[in-house]
DNA sequence: ACAAAAGTGTTGCGCCTACACCCATGC
DNA sequence: GCATGGGTGTAGGCGCAACACTTTTGT
């Protein structure tokens, strides 16, 4: 009776895919397929145990990449779920959420036993997942406003507009083009290249990059290792 | 060789003392001595094994009780410490941290084994635990300054100079009196009562109550339970 | 009366929002 | 030319920092 509590880890993956018919730009995440009882054939974050000789933060590297195939642009923990009755056996998840390119992910599994939902139209999950998924979702929209987290999501040139739509997705609302710019490009949080993104019927655009200096986020102490 | 991974909690626990020689509050914290190798002798955070019918913030109140003797005003999971070599063998430990009020403490466990450190003047911790000592300092500065935490180290009622003076005291600067009482009492995070402070040398001054409606932090979609 | 802290008034600066306006490209 | 988004200018408002000033107590 006096089993050892078992130790997973679970990530929320983060990407945004252009909607095929509008365009516009939906937050999306990778769910699996359960396997097994409980919960079998429901939905759930991609995860597994805990090894030994493996760091959290690589359990939860490990599982992206199992689950997407790609690396993560940003990895952040984001809370210890440990409640007793979580889960029929004593399991305590350390729960990671990632954002991921959205290039990278747009040809990536997306099969029986692992697919790409919107976040505002999915199933309900197993376990206690639809309110970890919830949580990331809430920690996603704050730190956008207050970090250059949605960098993340971009590829390594952007125009100004592509990171504004990028914030717009996540906000759910549409943000005033001329002070978005402001904002961002007085800082140094972007730094302007020489190319221009020519193509569009109108204007070219400056491309910036990231920062490579600067962190998406200011984590304080923790530094990511 | 393949031992389960053990999991622990630890809590980093912070009161408002008043300095006995000059009165200015200043933060402390309680260590406890540890008693066996590794670090024996040294000064650590305290905690304990999870138990498999315990959640790990029942957990975390529980190592708090029996360090303190109190209950915390506030408690909030601080990180999960993983890594691989952070310890002899491999533990995880899942990190709360906790206001308590200074008065409840100031009578409390300040013996051989326990003993109350001012968090700017204290010894070198045990494992991580300096750096995990830092994180919660950085976590408790910011969120000082964009929620009503401070409250939670002061007693049931209070006047506004107690509650700016706790703010002086976790941000390290000295804040004008006229702006405090302004962004303070002009929302509803505080309420007026009819008493006054009495006593001091100069004009009383209101006493005000926490506004019981309202927790001290926002957590999002992670509700206390 | 004086010191000390409670509490109010006021002013200036900076940031943010809203929106008008010009620029450069494809068709 | 016209449509479209890129990019700049600018005026109003709000909030905050700084600090002068009045109020009320104890000694």
């Amino acid at each position: 009776m006096n089993e050892p509590i078992r130790l997973a880890v679970s990530t929320v993956i983060l990407a945004l895919h252009p909607d095929p018919e509008t365009g516009a730009l939906v937050l999306r995440t990778p769910l699996v397929r359960r396997q097994r009882e409980p919960f079998l054939d429901s939905w759930a974050l991609p995860g597994g145990w805990v090894h030994p000789d493996e760091s959290l933060e690589a359990s939860a590297a490990t599982s992206l990449l199992d689950t997407t195939g790609v690396r993560p642009r940003y990895l952040e923990q984001l809370y210890a779920f440990g409640d007793v009755d979580r889960a029929p056996s004593r399991v305590v998840s350390i729960v990671y959420w990632a954002l991921v390119g959205g290039r990278e992910t747009i040809a990536v599994p997306d099969d029986f036993n692992v697919r790409w939902f919107r976040v505002d139209d999915r199933p309900r999950l197993a376990f206690d997942h639809d309110r970890i998924l919830e949580y990331a979702l809430w920690r996603l929209r704050n730190k956008v406003s207050y970090s250059r987290i949605a960098q993340g999501f971009l590829p390594e040139r952007f125009t100004l507009a592509e990171l504004r739509a990028a914030h717009e997705a996540v906000l759910g609302r549409p943000l005033d083009p001329a002070n978005f710019r402001r904002q961002i490009a007085g800082t140094d949080q972007v730094l302007p290249t020489d190319a221009m993104s020519t193509g569009g019927r109108h204007r070219p655009a400056r491309l910036y990059r990231t920062n490579p200096a600067l962190g998406f986020a200011d984590n304080g102490p923790l530094s990511p290792r």
